[in-house]
RNA sequence: GGUGAUGUAGCUCAGCUGGUUAGAGCGCGGCAUUCAUAAUGCUGAGGUCGGUGGUUCAAGUCCACCCAUCACCA
């Protein structure tokens, strides 16, 4: 097999906030085919970077009062080190905010210019007064045109799900200022992209690309493709624009590049990788890009077509996954399924997430769910009952017995070639992405060495002294079968993996040590490689990641004037009906004292209807209507929980009447 | 709203181009075993394959519609 030269990546995280079980999806899908393409003795390079360009970081540093070029190296650094510790091993970690990607960027703008794929034409934007900046459309709030749900992005509607600029939505708000956004204009710099539908068509042919990105793709040219707006203006953090003062390149140009900018800074440091070899068109070097299937889009088509644009080689090809769910559903703040890569780190062995996830990917971009419970039952069975447990039955007999040494030859050489014969099948399914029937393989390779164990019965032999021979053959045979396993989940298991090489007493494996049994060897006392999960580190995990309550004595001090401007008062329910089309909504019929009045609540989950009428609550009488996609809500009803089935409702003692004042 | 994906035993998932009584692991019941971190082996029970209708000699597998979940809409 001749070495291959591979260069990877894995999408770039944004320096603006922690890492999550969600962001680890797709650092472990990557690190564990990287880790897998260097033991089979391929040259592979891993490289990644901090995402630190744009709006976002730029606000939030000017929020704490630092540059961005500071919080961007506080965070990377914290998210780099959550990284490492879940063992992934990139070959670089640098950033977009970096003098090789300004360089790279400068470059590919200049081709693309000279090669005419770059325009300028006005557009009009949304721009803050009071701040004196521009606005992206996510920092533009209001109602949406189509079902007048408020407080909507300035893109999308999360209510109805339309699709609007922030020109369309009624009563816009800045939300760095609060102030009414007015529309300017302003020359921006576009990317002829509609001049690349023929080359985009070609590369995905060669690309080999994952069914469900083709047609996504094969949606976007119907759909017919369009020129991309590639500057903003300042005040921005990014790279200025050659040429210009006040135009900045935007973040989705460099972040990609960032890949290229990271191994170039890599280059600079190893005399065994050449820049233009990877680079340049015309090389068998091969370059693959991780992404989650959120930024398909920015991967398959503006990327390969700049980088064409500029005379650059194009990736061999893009690999998605999907997103997390816990326990099924989305992960959730207050249900404590929101968990950080550090939180997580603190509770339990990274190694048995990796095996989880490994168990469970492949190379589609469906979701993944980490089930807890499923997680537990899932680790303990499969690695320590029956994995490593393998390890854990034979090698006492052999320390024991035999002084560590292994006997000079096998009990079964034909069960072991099996195990051998299986590294094709491993190797093709760890290619090919599919991890999970990976981890199959070699889940029914350990039951089956169980199975051995069971039928040869070393301790019934042992009993015996003249046996003793067969007591150590039989053992050296279970032990290699579990050797050979270790080498087929190193990518995945590492910190295991060498837990197993130290039992063994040896250096690196190679995935062709597979192949051939350790013989006549001593091996070191067994010490237990892992330990069971218990769920209460489980529940301790989920217990630190719920959002903590708001403490009593960090809510803001009011004087009782401000507390006398909410109008509390004493509400009887005469009519409660859940809202048709809402999921949460109850439509509630308030007797006040001075009339009826409606008001939506969402506590459907908490509450049945029936059961509700009747009933004597606290309600806001003189909250500011509110134009609902159901109809107008004409005040509120006062609950506490966090939400979802956890809602509870305030109840007056009897003898209050519907009208009286709450004070 | 448009487009696409997903929906198979309690849980997590396999099921290729439609073809014998729908599979695995875990969990659960029974039996065996005790070398091993109560870890293993044998065995049993469990599913009208999201719903409705259709194509076909034959559908989990194809088509239409509906429901639920998720993503994308530059």
């Amino acid at each position: 097999m001749s070495q291959r030269k591979i260069l990877m990546s894995s999408a770039l995280p944004y320096a603006n906030g922690s890492l999550h079980l969600g962001h680890m999806v797709e650092y472990l899908y990557s690190d564990i085919w990287s880790r897998f393409q260097k033991l089979r003795g391929h040259q592979c390079t891993f490289v990644c970077a901090a995402d630190a360009h744009g709006t976002p970081i730029m606000i939030r540093a000017r929020e704490e009062g630092i540059s961005p070029e500071a919080l961007v190296e506080r965070i990377s650094a914290e998210q780099l080190a959550d990284l490492e510790a879940f063992g992934v091993a990139f070959d670089n970690f640098h950033s977009t905010h970096s003098e090789e990607n300004r360089l790279l960027i400068e470059r590919q703008y200049h081709a693309l210019r000279e090669a005419g794929h770059i325009y300028t034409k006005t557009i009009e934007q949304a721009y803050d007064e009071a701040e004196s900046m521009f606005l992206p459309d996510r920092f533009v709030r209001g109602t949406c045109p189509t079902c007048k749900s408020e407080d909507q992005y300035g893109d999308a509607c999360e209510v109805c799900g339309t699709t609007y600029t922030p020109n369309d939505l009624i009563d816009p708000v800045s939300v760095l200022s609060g102030s009414k956004p007015v529309w300017k204009d302003s020359e921006h710099y576009f990317f002829r992209l509609s001049a690349f539908e023929e080359q985009l068509r070609a590369w995905m042919a060669d690309a080999e690309l994952h069914q469900n990105i083709t047609s996504k793709l094969e949606e976007w040219f119907e759909a017919g493709l369009q020129d991309w707006d590639i500057s903003r203006d300042a005040p921005y953090f990014g790279f200025l624009i050659p040429g210009t003062e006040d135009k900045y390149f935007y973040v989705w140009l460099d972040a990609p590049m960032g890949y290229v900018a990271s191994f170039m800074n890599l280059c600079q440091r190893r005399d065994d990788l050449e820049f233009d070899e990877y680079w340049d068109p015309g090389h068998d070097t091969e370059v693959y890009h991780f992404i989650g299937k959120d930024i398909v889009y920015f991967h398959t088509l503006f990327w390969p077509a700049v980088l064409q644009g500029a005379g650059f080689r194009l990736p061999n090809s893009v690999f998605a996954h999907g997103f997390l769910t816990v326990n099924g559903k989305k992960m959730s703040k207050s249900r404590g399924t929101f968990i950080s890569a550090r939180t997580y780190l603190d509770n339990l062995n990274p190694n048995f997430l990796r095996y989880y996830y490994a168990a469970k990917l492949g190379p589609g971009m469906d979701d993944i769910d980490l089930n807890l419970d499923d997680f537990i039952a899932r680790v303990n069975s499969d690695l320590v009952g029956k994995l490593v447990n393998i390890a854990s039955r034979c090698a006492g007999f052999i320390s024991k017995q035999f002084h560590g040494a292994l006997a000079a030859e096998l009990d079964d050489p034909p069960l072991f070639d099996e195990f051998a014969a299986a590294s094709a099948t491993v190797a093709a399914h760890y290619e090919a992405r599919e991890y999970s029937k990976a981890m199959r393989a070699v889940m029914a390779l350990a039951d089956k060495a169980n199975r051995y164990i069971e039928d040869k019965k070393p301790w019934v032999l042992a009993k015996d002294p003249g046996n003793s021979d067969q007591v150590q053959n039989v053992c050296t045979q279970g032990l290699n079968l579990f050797r050979t396993l270790m080498i087929y989940l190193e990518p995945v298991v590492p910190l295991l993996a060498a837990g197993a090489r130290e039992l063994f007493d040896e250096g690196k494996w190679s995935w062709s040590d597979a192949g051939h049994p350790l013989l006549g060897a001593t091996i070191n006392k067994y010490e237990p490689l892992i330990t069971r999960v218990d769920a209460k580190q489980v529940q301790h995990m989920v217990k630190q990641s719920r959002e903590p309550v708001e403490s009593v004595n960090e809510a803001h001090e009011i004087t009782i004037d401000e507390f006398m401007k909410v109008d509390l008062r004493v509400a009887k329910i005469t009519a409660a009906e859940p809202v048709e089309g809402a999921d949460k909504l109850l439509r509630i019929t308030l007797d006040l004292g001075d009339g009826q009045r409606t008001v939506f609540a969402g506590i459907k989950a908490a509450y049945d209807s029936d059961t509700l009428i009747g009933r004597h609550v606290v309600a806001v009488a003189n909250l500011k209507p509110r134009k609902m996609r159901f109809g107008t809500s004409e005040g509120m009803i006062l609950a506490a929980g966090p939400g979802e089935q956890n809602i509870f409702l305030l109840s007056v003692d009897d003898g209050a009447e519907p009208g009286m004042r709450v004070k």
